[in-house]
RNA sequence: GCCGGUAUCGUCUAGGGGUCAGGACACGUGGUUCUCAGCCACGGGACCGGGGUUCGAAUCCCCGUACCGGUACCA
């Protein structure tokens, strides 16, 4: 079995794309097959490298690794499109030459009136067939005259066309409402109904899985199959993944690109995973399974027929679940940058990890992604009690009975740094003794003292961590953070002062 | 317009001539004796409409409707 995903460069890899590829990848890391990425940057209006290299990139991110392509070769090479301009002229005389295609001189102009007269009358607009007749002797003449024709494909008058769809089953497209289709541009360039063709038979593709957005040029795809003496290979159509009012994924509906879901802190897995659930079911009750079990499952049998909604909050689901999941230093290593753009770290060091890794526990399980890590420890880097008190979420405490009484009573109870929570809980005793405060009424200004927010991590894993923070050496790139001793007392200070 | 495709909770889906129509996300309630998030438990919530076939239809057939795709010298 050989498949292939074969995107154009002109832009982001799309997360409906990257299930394309995905579906690709699953099928033939489930049956021992070949999986080939194909570059078509037949559009060179549209095609960049960048997005190329960009693709490539994704891809890899998502896991999905390729046998051939255009960086690791391969047997039947090129593997971008615009390196095998060759291989497309050499067919298009074949099918010339045999009488299956012809140069067509119709203007652009005169091809859109006949169009617009074609629907204006009700009628399905299709190429007339004006220029089928040309004989090859005049053709050449007026090429030579100057002329510059494009290659169509002869569609046969009657008949249809049937192809077995490993989705959908069989489906059958009448001849007639085929028009002969552009081969071969005016400029010589392969369009895109050709070129597939030509690749995907020299590169003996036996699988075609692609979007469904394909389906209705399958037809041609198969008439030219047959017109090349090629056998057409299986075909599959997936369905296309829509935003929640059910319109084609779009920026509208927040991220699309798989580079955008990594921006914004998305595990690969999580994001294959989900994406893999879109139409498709392992069939039973699980659903979170790592890539290899989901290849192992995997059938297109089992594919679904209808659009699905891309459904943000299940994605995020899912990326917490592998949050807790992953081992914490390889969560520290792809949050960093995150700290670093808050500012919360300012160099990379040793220490550094370190610090990052032991405050993981208390954001993952808590938050969607990673970028949203810092935002949960921010109690630790921007301690600052008259912005707190300016709060109401934080002034609104100091009128809980007993409140101010806590947190007058709590200087004096950190006696030294509260390195775990053992020593945390002893101090919180000591407050507890002289106030007389439990429960609510005691953590509750505990935790708006020492942290500056009503509401956050537990303060067992909190506190220490303070106290991890404030005794990481300056030289470690850390930005600096108070301890608790010191927050106590300028909290009460503040509230002296009020 | 024409051609093709699709239709089970809000969403992703399982199932499929007789089921309490199952699961997951989201949602609601309660618990986790500092809070938020999380986690746990419980709960509400669906077979597009109309005909037909049948003892029996969500399931099979037909029609309709809605939605999606295509109708390019874009892919």
């Amino acid at each position: 079995m050989r498949v292939r995903f074969a995107p154009s460069p002109t832009g982001h890899l799309h997360v409906g794309n990257a299930r394309t590829a995905l579906f690709n990848w699953l099928l033939a890391h489930g049956k021992d097959g070949t999986f080939i990425l194909r570059i078509e940057d037949t559009d060179i209006e549209r095609s960049t490298k960048e997005s190329e290299i960009g693709i490539l990139e994704d891809l890899r991110w998502l896991g999905l690794d390729w046998d051939e392509g255009p960086d690791v070769g391969g047997l039947h090479g090129p593997y971008r499109q615009s390196e095998r301009l060759h291989l497309y002229a050499s067919y298009a005389n074949e099918l010339l030459g045999g009488g299956n295609a012809y140069y067509c001189f119709c203007s652009p102009t005169k091809l859109d009136e006949d169009r617009k007269a074609d629907l204006a009358a009700g009628r399905p607009p299709k190429y007339r067939g004006t220029c089928r007749s040309i004989s090859p002797d005049d053709a050449r003449g007026r090429i030579e005259a100057g002329e510059r024709p494009v290659i169509r494909f002869k569609v046969p008058e009657s008949g249809d066309v049937t192809f077995r769809d490993l989705v959908r089953g069989e489906v059958t497209f009448s001849n007639d409402v085929i028009g002969d289709p552009v081969l071969v541009r005016s400029d010589g360039r392969p369009a895109y109904n050709f070129a597939v063709v030509v690749d995907d038979a020299l590169m003996e593709i036996t699988h075609v899985i692609r979007g469904e957005d394909h389906i209705s040029n399958t037809p041609r795809q198969v008439l030219l199959y047959q017109a090349l003496g090629f056998s057409p290979p299986e075909f599959a159509h997936l369905s296309l993944v829509m935003g929640p009012d059910h319109t084609p994924l779009s920026k509208r509906h927040g991220a699309t690109s798989v580079a955008e879901f990594r921006e914004r802190g998305y595990l690969p897995e999580a994001l294959v995973n989900y994406l893999a659930l879109i139409g498709w079911s392992p069939g039973g009750d699980e659903e979170l399974l790592p890539i290899q079990e989901l290849a192992r499952r995997f059938a297109l049998e089992d594919v679904g027929h209808s659009a699905g909604v891309f459904d943000q909050e299940k994605l995020a689901w899912m990326n917490r679940h592998y949050m807790k999941e992953a081992a914490p230093a390889r969560l520290a290593a792809e949050s960093v940058r995150y700290f670093i753009a808050r500012g919360y770290l300012r160099r990379r060091t040793d220490d550094a990890m370190d610090f990052v890794t032991s405050l993981l526990p208390m954001a993952v399980g808590s938050v969607d992604r990673l970028e949203e890590i810092p935002d949960r420890l921010k109690f630790l880097f921007e301690y600052d009690p008259a912005a707190a008190l300016a709060r109401e979420e934080v002034a609104g405490v100091l009128h809980e009975h007993g409140a101010r009484e806590v947190i007058v009573a709590l200087p004096e109870a950190i006696q030294g740094p509260l390195v775990d929570r053992d020593a945390f809980r002893t101090m919180a005793n000591r407050v507890k003794e002289r106030t007389g405060m439990k429960g609510k009424a005691l953590f509750h200004p505990i935790r708006v003292a020492l942290t500056g927010e009503g509401a956050g991590p537990e303060l067992d894993l909190a506190v220490p961590a303070i106290e991890r923070g404030a005794a990481v050496p300056s030289s470690a790139g850390v930005a600096p953070i108070v301890n608790c001793r010191d927050r106590a007392v300028s909290f009460a200070a503040e509230i002296g002062r009020q």
